[in-house]
DNA sequence: CTGTTAGCGCCTTCAG
DNA sequence: CTGAAGGCGCTAACAG
């Protein structure tokens, strides 16, 4: 019992404000009052307008009377006036998948970079990023639409188009004149197909995620693309595809295993579904990388934890989002701006850990 | 080359929207003009009031109008004159950690089925939370907002009272009138102690996370409690401090299994240190479950693929992101609450995989 | 059953 | 250098 403490006793119930006041926070006027100036007026001095040239005791009575009263402008108030939110909306699928944490830091950061504030919303499917753009966006709540989503339903861009573009599709390449912006999956699949040669693999697989998924048709061509550049064949039963995840992984991966010519090498097209790889290799009785080698798409901290490490393929994820997000905001701005962007700058790299070794003989 | 295809010539740039009219949705006006009719009627009709009786065919031509013109209201200004936002803000310390994905669903599960919008907000201090609230709450943009960010400054709870109250701390219990709702972290804690005691282990360690962290202490708390009920010692050495993450339970392993007598089983306060855990055992050429017993706190679905697959302390988080966010829905709605809340109910539960065992003998 | 009249809190010409 | 007036888009009494 000791220091356990069930502390119940504190449940005690706690006066509530008034229902009446859900912000009774001051406005302008009343600081304006306080200081014995016109609303206008406080409202320039408080902007720090630069167009205005206000007299300094002025400007310090304003200024000291805001922060008497604790004076926070009202968002909303502000942004319909002003037509604008300066809040940005991101829609990511699922926030258990770690690869979009990068995305949201670099998205971060170029939104506040820009004086925008940055919304997350999870929804796994695209219907219901539909309705979050017609909520968030319509409704007048975000100036635009970052959208990580995703298998594309087919008649959403054009509609989402329709409706005035303020949005962008994250690494989801789309027909028609989408707005999207993509990394060079392509190119982070061959490289890693580069690795494995490299070390004498010739009997390479790919676990080649969902059909439908653009990311996964990228990398899958990415791979098919490495795969022709060594002189290499690309059997059907190479190739597996299941769901992104730690199961898919595991799945694929013992459908690999039981070929009758089982590959010396596999690529995963996902981080997560490493896991679920090294696990199904564990538990057939096939070290890594003694007996086959794993390389994985896209990398994270946990890579160098699992057993053995795994080596990745790093994309810069980070970039995509801050790339995103200023785009975006070019967008809302009416600028110029290409309607495929494809992110190459810091490019995808190999980050060798413990999962790859040459082929056992 | 085949198949690689760069295509950047897509690349095209795209008219954008002119810059003039940010938003050039239909406003309600519009509709009601096209309908024949006074805006407050199409209001009424639109917001389907139920305190009011329209001719039908009004109401059809109202309706008509509105999906001709395309009309979604805007959530601003609707704002602005109802004083809510009807959005409540999540303030999460970081995405990339897991355990949050359970607490997001449940809290925006909660959110929408009253009627809600829930924005999410990475910010890993308590300073960035700060200005998340003056920003959000403050500025009007969420009705209320749920604090589930790490080390709490002492002084920050206290101000956030006195602004009004519009928030929840989220499984971190504070000093003081602050509102408040925690899992019984020490239940569970004092739930894996108990299972392997039953399972004959007798010299068991808790990787026991930062001393600042209120979950830290409350599990070390929790596994104390296991212990002298099991009239078991706990040796300072047996306590390792150090970070929720990979590396912290690597480190924090490595020192417990150098130990001249080391522990047979050690309690993972957090699930991705657990990872950390197992690389270190792998490393130090301890078996996990033969020689070594692991069990973590918290429950992912990738503690299934880790090798061995993971025993782990599942704890109610969906329900503590739901009942966190009904919680916050009282307190906007000025409801007596009670200022602690101690989620009991789908109580705590040991989930066993392949990494505990008997004791080696 | 429907229209009129005021604002919500703020920014922005336009005068003084 | 500062005040007055109008309006962003919508809802809510209060009249008809």
């Amino acid at each position: 019992m000791i220091g356990g403490g069930n502390d119940r006793r504190q449940s005690v119930a706690v006066k509530a404000p008034k229902e009446t006041s859900p912000r009774p926070a001051s406005t302008l006027l009343a600081v304006a009052q306080a200081a014995g100036v016109d609303q206008s007026t406080a409202s320039r001095v408080l902007r720090s307008d630069p167009s205005v040239r206000v007299r300094p005791a002025t400007r310090e009575r304003i200024k000291a009377a805001a922060d008497e009263l604790g004076y926070v402008p009202s968002a909303i108030a502000r942004s319909l006036v002003l037509r604008k939110t300066m809040t940005l909306g991101l829609i990511i699928p699922s926030t258990a998948n770690i690869v979009y944490a990068e995305i949201i830091k670099g998205a971060e950061s170029a939104a506040r970079a820009n004086g925008y504030v940055l919304l997350l919303t999870e929804s796994s499917d695209m219907g219901k990023a539909d309705s979050a753009y017609r909520e968030l966006v319509l409704g007048g709540r975000v100036d635009g639409l970052l959208i990580g989503s995703g298998t594309m339903r087919d008649s959403l861009p054009e509609k989402l188009m329709q409706s005035g573009g303020k949005f962008l599709i994250l690494n989801r390449q789309i027909k028609g004149p989408v707005p999207s912006i993509i990394e060079d999956d392509q190119r982070g699949m061959a490289l890693g197909v580069e690795k494995l040669v490299s070390l004498g693999h010739t009997r390479i697989a790919c676990h080649a995620g969902p059909a439908d998924v653009d990311t996964a048709r990228r990398r899958l061509a990415g791979f098919t693309e490495g795969m022709r550049a060594a002189g290499l064949p690309v059997p059907r039963s190479y190739v597996p595809r299941s769901q992104f995840d730690e199961a898919g992984g595991y799945e694929a991966t013992q459908r690999l295993l039981r070929l009758r010519n089982p590959p010396t090498a596999i690529v995963e097209s996902s981080l997560v579904a490493a896991a679920g790889a090294l696990a199904a290799c564990h538990e057939a009785g096939v070290r890594v990388p003694d007996d086959v080698s794993l390389i994985a798409f896209h990398d994270a901290k946990i890579a160098d934890y699992l057993i053995p490490a795994l080596t990745t393929i790093w994309m810069p994820l980070f970039e995509l989002g801050k790339t995103a997000t200023e785009f975006l905001i070019d967008l809302i701005h009416g600028r110029e701006v290409p309607q495929l962007r494809r992110l190459q700058d810091p490019s995808p790299r190999i980050i060798e850990r413990k999962s790859t070794a040459p082929p056992p003989r």
